[in-house]
DNA sequence: GCCCAGGTGGGTA
DNA sequence: TACCCACATGGG
């Protein structure tokens, strides 16, 4: 039953890391702001813009929506892309402000499906950005799946590789209790175990809570062969 | 120096 | 739908 098995490596990933208090932000704002920031980069890069951002008190929507896209794009540097994603997060204002009057809390009044569809509409926030917000900034039930979900659970042989995002969504929301605060601690593993066992190069199966039962994980013959070279 | 990191949008077949 | 590419910094 695909039900036990996703609790099983769920139980193993949570006795292995414990509680992750996830998403790293002190705010809902902040959460979309590092959502979008974190695009396709290491959330080290990210660290940086946002102290950047908060060294000039701008991380709330009206300082946000306030400061001039060529500033803030020089702010955001360290995290990459950033005139792509400093023109993205100023069309999040754009839409915040026209649709919802700059207010978060109106905005997560919506149902679930109809803010999934708007936000998906606004420049620069796709599926995983979208559902990241929805889940963390919103405490809405929608599971996030990104890079690590797919390579762990392609390596564990639960989903095909070439998977589209929906296919590997259903997996989990149509085998797991629509629960935020599972579906927010599971994501939150997925992403610890990823990047200190999972990479796409660096992988350390032998150290991983998952080696054990993960199709893909090198024996510990290469394991330990590996270790001594 | 090279590869990769918590994606997304635009273009082409 | 299925590829391809641009977008850019920082760390291993």
């Amino acid at each position: 039953m695909l039900k036990n098995r996703l609790m099983t490596i769920y139980d193993l990933l949570y006795n292995a890391f414990g509680p992750r208090h996830w998403w790293p932000a002190d705010t809902p704002f902040e959460v979309i702001i590092g959502a979008i920031l974190t695009q396709n980069v290491s959330w080290k890069n990210v660290e940086k813009a946002i102290a950047a951002l908060k060294e000039i008190d701008a991380m709330t929507p009206e300082a946000m929506a306030a400061l001039p896209t060529d500033m803030l794009a020089e702010k955001i540097r360290p995290a990459g892309y950033f005139n792509m994603k400093a023109k993205k997060i100023k069309a999040f204002m754009e839409y915040l402000y026209s649709r919802y009057d700059g207010s978060l809390d109106r905005m997560f009044q919506m149902p679930l499906p109809v803010l999934r569809k708007e936000l998906l509409s606004v420049y620069g926030i796709g599926q995983e950005t979208a559902d990241s917000i929805i889940l963390y900034a919103g405490n809405m039930p929608i599971f996030v799946v990104d890079a690590y979900t797919k390579r762990i659970f392609s390596r564990l042989g639960l989903v095909d590789e070439n998977y589209s995002y929906e296919a590997v969504q259903r997996l989990f929301m149509d085998n797991l209790p629509r629960d935020t605060r599972l579906y927010n601690e599971y994501h939150a593993l997925i992403v610890a175990a990823g990047n200190m066992y999972c990479g796409n190069r660096k992988k350390k199966c032998g150290l991983c809570p998952l080696g054990l039962i993960c199709t893909a994980a090198d024996s510990l013959e290469k394991q330990e062969g590996r270790d001594k070279a």
